[in-house]
DNA sequence: GATGAATGAGGATTCATTCAT
DNA sequence: TATGAATGAATCCTCATTCAT
């Protein structure tokens, strides 16, 4: 009931965010290091792999960054804080609807998972590789953007727009949605991140019950 | 808009399904393996973390299994043979209606993530730590359930009693509600397995533009 | 005012106390390992050096030890336990005049650093290097060791046949005519390690100001 | 029998003699040097741990010295030079008596080990890490210095001042009161390095079987 | 004088695996 | 079946040093 290969990810080329402060080589090492933990895993990527992509000798990366844990701590950072403030944007401008916010919330976050699937990959199954002290702002950060959303549902729920028999349920299922893309959805002409993005809130309010076009 | 902890899962006794033929020490191999590549990752356990945890000596696996991949392997196929024959099985007893039948599915496949977390993960995070020919046969089973739900889906909706704009998201969406179980649940008084299949089932259902009780 | 070799001790042939249990490889571990370390430093002499000495490959080292730090820790406690037994012993058999006492101890400090030079040296030169959790059990033999020198010297005094000025400025000189041996003496026909024995106790003795003969 | 810390040296601010000539950073780096070659070792401290000390960054060190060994060499030659300035003005100033001789020497070389205990730490336990050529001036000092010692023990012996069975192994103890001093003495009110070097001298002469105050 | 980026050699240690017992 | 000892390749990382700026 899933699909993916082998490897993952295909070997596309990896975008930072446009948030992402980085510059020359340190910008380089970021990101090779995405494409390369998220096609590969973070325990399965050496120094030497990313060394060699980026024609590089193994040791030169330590002027860059302490450790391997910190090249991935920087990257789970950068992909939260893309992330969440995806969604804080999202929100500003989405009125006061909880209708129209969910849709804002829900077509922010499938945009971030479809647009840049290696870093959704890193931030969501490599973060356990990090040391607590270095996952936690990342993990303080997802509590907030998982908040964003159970408060607009809650809202909604309350307001009786919305009609749901769990709301964290829901909720898991609205995020689930965005954070699988990365191992099955590729953008096509027929299909595109904007069509998917608006698909995925029409789902999203039919799992709240709300009637599609309202 | 996830919710995940440091170490992936938390390190609870890991159970292989009723369907897995496996006697004494190889099965306590399956299930040591299982709980710890589930919760540390392939790459990141090793055969003597594995040994160390069956209170063996590393060497001695190797009179069980010709190679840690084949340990993995053979846990990816347990897996995968379980979902496909739970899905096959709940197919059959559901019925000719697409409505009884997806909810059967759903129910299903929801069941068998709640029931066997380190399963899931393994065989849907760890698969592609496998050569594609022990990773072959577990793919296959994997487009022949993905293909049961789609089925199902088209059939309902020749019908007329789906309502779906793409097919393909959908079915995404139904399956990634249970993938990320894992991640998040944990069955209480309040919300257990059967309780939360059952959420899904209607969940799945709304996305299919079906009115509840229907 | 001290003389020295640019590469410390000569490359003489280590030998472990008697006292040591180890065996097989073990045991030529630690005696490799000590002279290594006595004649360039724990931290100048590498696995990859004391793994070659052994004709083994470096990682075969770890089924005996587990880290470097730990083949100095063993060293170390080896020899500061046959120290403190020696001394022990040798006041066991000295009567009770503090006279005899203090010459017994000189006499078996004096014995222990001129036959085991490699082993005085890392025990003191080294210890440095050790985490406090290892040096610990060894610095409090040490202070033992200290404290029976101590004692012997405050009963002499307190008898009237010792007469010093500082009892511990005494006992420090004492300790360092052996703690320097390592560095300067060979034993010869001309003066082996007992006629040393000797003259360390006569030295000792008049620095307590006990005529000699006495 | 010996007390010792698991770090070697406390960690004091180490001053070089005053005869050091050494301005601005190139004196700030040998301080710097010296006390962490003198608590740590030669090759347990890095040129980066050097620079960090400093504030600097470790290709600065460069441009006042050619490489980590020169920097030790030279605090080695300074300290070799300092002692050996020190003993041979001390015996300018002793007058003709090889007792008044004596006790300035064991003086001076009591003094100089209290006063600069990590250079003297240095100067013995880390020369061994110089290749020979660079160590060979220090060696070539060392000689004469011991040779001073020897000189004066020879003299005394001579006139019937001294009676020694075996003049080496007296100088060796002599010697070796100072040596040890870095490892324990610490000045205090009660006793300070004054204080401390006349009991030496007093020590001294008893080996030599001279009678107190004589 | 000082820096930042880089290098090549080498540091200790862990890896999965083999094999004689 | 299980073990202990060993291996060769690989792990991450640190070393002293260089060099263009």
């Amino acid at each position: 009931m899933a699909s993916s290969s082998p490897s993952r990810l295909r070997a596309r080329k990896a975008v930072l965010p446009a948030s992402a402060l980085a510059d020359g080589t340190r910008r380089r090492i970021l990101e090779t290091a995405l494409q390369l933990f998220a096609s590969r895993g973070f325990h399965d990527a050496s120094i030497r792999d990313l060394a060699k992509e980026l024609e590089l000798r193994p040791s030169a990366l330590y002027a860059h960054f302490p450790s391997k844990e910190h090249v991935l701590a920087e990257l789970v950072r950068l992909g939260h804080e893309a992330h969440h403030e995806g969604l804080r944007t999202a929100l500003l401008g989405a009125g006061a609807k909880p209708v129209e916010q969910l849709r804002a919330l829900v077509r922010a976050h499938t945009q971030l998972h479809a647009t840049h699937p290696q870093l959704a990959v890193v931030v969501n199954d490599e973060i356990h590789a990090l040391p607590p002290e270095l996952a936690a702002p990342s993990l303080a950060l997802r509590e907030q953007s998982s908040a964003l959303l159970m408060a607009v549902i809650e809202r909604g729920r309350a307001q009786g727009v919305f009609s749901v028999p769990n709301a964290g349920v829901v909720a898991a299922a609205i995020s689930a949605m965005g954070l699988r893309l990365p191992y099955w959805f590729e953008p096509t002409p027929a299909l595109d991140v904007d069509a998917l993005a608006d698909l995925h809130a029409e789902l999203a309010l039919r799992m709240l019950g709300v009637k599609a076009g309202k």
